[in-house]
DNA sequence: ATATACATCTCGAGA
DNA sequence: TCTCGAGGTGTATAT
């Protein structure tokens, strides 16, 4: 990884037109040919950047860095260098993340069970012509039971489970489907708005699911 | 901005749990109190960060950083130092963008026969309970369109197109309000929605907008 | 403070 | 290769 601590200006053209004036900014090369400008304040992002696949051109006062399919260019001209330095970093181990939506979904088509009772898996993303439902089931009479999980439920995945209740009721043979929305957490407007138009809310726990705890039976008896 | 080169771990809680194997990282400290850790590759993202507002303790072979309000922390257990730097960078100007969906909607107001032969503008911005709708315009019978403007349409754009629709027709001067969707792309699934719901497409092209080319008459006349 | 929409979103999985 | 959906999305704006 290359570190520049230079006075620049920086250009961009490409999915749009961007300029940054003269000032001085962080310009962090990395090993994967990823170029970032960071100001010294903005938060998380770059002012301006270009992911991989890069050709990176160097000269004397300026760096041009360009994506290797596209049109998309960075313009980077600097008038004074106050730092620059590499680090070889080797291969940094990658991040083991715990608790997003696809642990849930795992977890749920293992344990359907959790959405709704005597619930069992058909299959796990069910292709609509809009793109896959989480989980297809059928419940003990046989019934279609399609399930949208969410780490956290909003309103926007109330929308999605319609349209996908919209389009796969258009087979006949599943005209009756039921929608449930599963997530760890379901906000009050999505539930308001799920059950007007029919569609049951489950929450789960993941710690229940692993297995870590067990089930909080008041709630369940209330 | 201060750059730390260090060998270390780091953990994250919060929205989940994140754990980041010992390894030579970036730490870099900016003055707003955002703090990112980047590995080598990985193009655009930090392997961890947090956002500001945050809160940051330091010491022997540590850091710890807060969020100032919520539970999420980043816990970074530093091992080894190979480069620890600061630099005032003062004011770094703002990124001034040209090509962004605002700019369409600007070109589009004055030019709204690209979204419809014969459209005429009414109002830019036009308001609904629910928000403004990028263009209100009319056609050659004084027929009303509602024009939602993207620079790539996707499905959320086809629900936020209908939800103004919907509120527009409760007026009956304007029950046959027809809609359109302007985009430089559209995609696929957005189409496929749009048309289902009587929702027009056009693909909008920005250097014709500009008068930097011209249209691709033999696309037209096909 | 909260909700909504935009982003050069980025990134990964599937077809 | 393209498309779609998730993201610790982040960020700005309007309410």
């Amino acid at each position: 990884m290359r570190l520049i601590v230079a006075r620049c200006e920086v250009r961009y053209s490409g999915r749009l037109t961007a300029v940054l004036p003269e000032a001085l900014r962080l310009i962090m090369v990395k090993a994967d040919g990823s170029v970032m400008v960071h100001a010294d304040t903005g938060g998380y992002k770059p002012q301006n950047w270009m992911t991989p696949p890069t050709a990176i051109e160097e000269g004397d006062g300026f760096m041009t860095v360009r994506k290797v399919k596209g049109d998309d260019r960075l313009d980077i001209a600097i008038s004074e260098v106050v730092s620059d330095s590499s680090h070889d970093m080797g291969e940094a181990a990658a991040l083991e993340k715990d608790g997003v939506e696809r642990d849930l979904q795992l977890l749920l088509a293992d344990q359907p069970h959790w959405c709704g009772e005597g619930l069992r898996l058909v299959r796990r993303e069910w292709p609509t012509d809009i793109g896959p439902v989480d989980l297809m089931c059928r419940d003990p009479d046989d019934a279609w039971i399609a399930v949208e999980i969410k780490r956290i439920a909003t309103i926007d995945a109330v929308e999605q489970l319609t349209r996908y209740l919209d389009f796969i009721r258009r087979d006949p043979a599943m005209g009756e489907c039921r929608g449930v929305l599963a997530a760890q957490q379901v906000k009050p407007q999505a539930r308001t708005l799920a059950e007007s138009r029919g569609i049951a809310c489950v929450e789960v726990d993941l710690a229940v699911l692993r297995g870590e705890r067990e089930p909080d039976l008041t709630l369940v008896a209330a």
